[in-house]
DNA sequence: CAAGTTACCTGACGGC
DNA sequence: TGCCGTCAGGTAACTT
C-alpha cells in the first residue's frame, strides 16, 4: 500500500499525538511479520522512554526516543499505524500496540503482514544512514535527485525506466502508483529505456514526480481499499489518478483509451498516444 | 546484469 | 450460497 505520500501521511499524523510521549507497555498479536518482530528489543529499548522525533525516511516511518533509540516501521501492502482509545475496540489484524503515558495507543494494523518493524537500539542509531538505509536512493524532493545522479546512474543500464524508479536503490519511496502517473504526467512510456532518456526528459520527470508526490501528500494519500490516516480517515488523491486503474478509460489529454500493460509483474497504464 | 518466478498473507470481486 | 481464479499499495530470494 502505502507509497512516500501515504507514510507521509501517517507521519504527521501520529507526530502530534507522539511527541513528548513516553512508550509504557508493548503487545504483539503473536502474529510474524515481514520479519520477526524484535520484542525483547523493544521492550529493553524503548518502554520508558520519551519520543523526541517522528519522521520519514523511503516508506519507513521512524519513531525517535530521547535515548537515541528508534522504532522504524514499514507498512508493506496494507499496513497501517493509529492513535486509539484503549477503549475503542481493536481492528482484526491489529499486531503492535503501544501505550503512551497519555493512555492512548498507537496501533500498528496489517492485514498481510507484509510490513515490519524495526527497533535501532541506540548504539547504532547514529549510524542509522550508514547502515539501515545504506543501500536506499535519495529522498525524491533532495537537491541529490537530480537530472545529472539520474542520467548517470542509468547510462549503462539496459532497463525500462518503470521499475527503474519504483527501485528504491535509484529513488526513495515511488511505488506503483506513482511510478505510473509521473511517467504520464511527463509523457514518457513505461516501457522507455533509462539509457535513452535525455537530460531534459530526466529533468522533466523530476518535475513531474515532485509535483504528483506533493499533490498526493496535500491529499492525504491515495485510498485504494483500505488506507485510512492516523484519525482513521481515508486520502482522496485517488480522485487524481489520471491512469492509475483507468484501462480502457479516456485519456484526460487526448482522450484515448488507456492501456494496460504488465511490466516487470506489474500492471502499468499508460496512454499509447501521449506517452513515448 | 536483466528479467522472470515464487513466496510471504488476507480479502475483495467476478464468473459460474 | 459457495467455490474458484485473479488481483492488490511491497520486497526479497531465487532461477534462467
Amino acid at each position: 500500500m502505502p507509497e512516500l505520500p501515504e507514510v507521509e501521511t501517517i507521519c504527521r499524523g501520529v507526530r502530534p499525538h507522539l511527541l513528548g510521549k513516553k512508550f509504557c507497555h508493548f503487545w504483539h498479536s503473536g502474529k510474524q511479520l515481514r520479519h520477526t518482530v524484535p520484542t525483547v528489543v523493544i521492550k529493553q529499548q524503548i518502554l520508558g522512554q520519551n519520543v523526541s522525533k517522528v519522521t520519514r525516511r523511503a516508506k519507513y516511518l521512524l519513531v525517535h526516543f530521547d535515548n537515541g533509540a528508534l522504532l522504524a516501521f514499514h507498512f508493506g501492502m496494507t499496513g497501517n499505524l493509529g492513535i486509539f482509545s484503549p477503549k475503542y475496540q481493536r481492528a482484526t489484524h491489529c499486531h503492535l500496540v503501544f501505550t503512551l503515558d497519555d493512555n492512548q495507543e498507537l496501533r500498528y494494523t496489517d492485514t498481510r503482514r507484509f510490513g515490519a518493524v524495526e527497533c535501532i537500539g541506540k548504539d547504532e542509531a547514529p549510524f542509522l544512514e550508514k547502515i539501515f538505509f545504506a543501500k536506499t536512493g535519495p529522498e525524491p524532493f533532495s537537491e541529490e535527485f537530480n537530472a545529472t545522479y539520474l542520467f548517470n546512474t542509468a547510462k549503462n543500464k539496459k532497463l525500462a525506466i518503470k521499475p527503474f524508479l519504483m527501485d528504491n536503490r535509484v529513488v526513495a519511496g515511488i511505488g506503483n502508483i506513482y511510478a505510473n502517473e509521473a511517467l504520464f504526467s511527463s509523457g514518457i512510456s513505461p516501457h522507455h529505456q533509462v539509457s535513452a532518456l535525455s537530460k531534459k526528459q530526466w529533468h522533466t520527470l523530476i518535475t513531474e514526480i515532485r509535483k504528483v508526490l506533493d499533490k498526493a501528500i496535500n491529499c492525504g494519500g491515495s485510498t485504494i481499499s483500505d488506507y485510512v490516516n492516523a484519525a482513521q480517515q481515508p486520502g482522496y488523491f485517488q480522485m487524481h489518478f489520471n491512469v492509475y486503474g483507468r484501462r480502457g478509460e479516456p485519456c484526460p489529454c487526448c482522450g484515448v483509451a488507456l492501456k494496460k500493460t504488465e511490466i516487470r509483474g506489474r500492471a502499468s497504464y499508460f496512454c499509447p498516444k501521449c506517452q513515448r
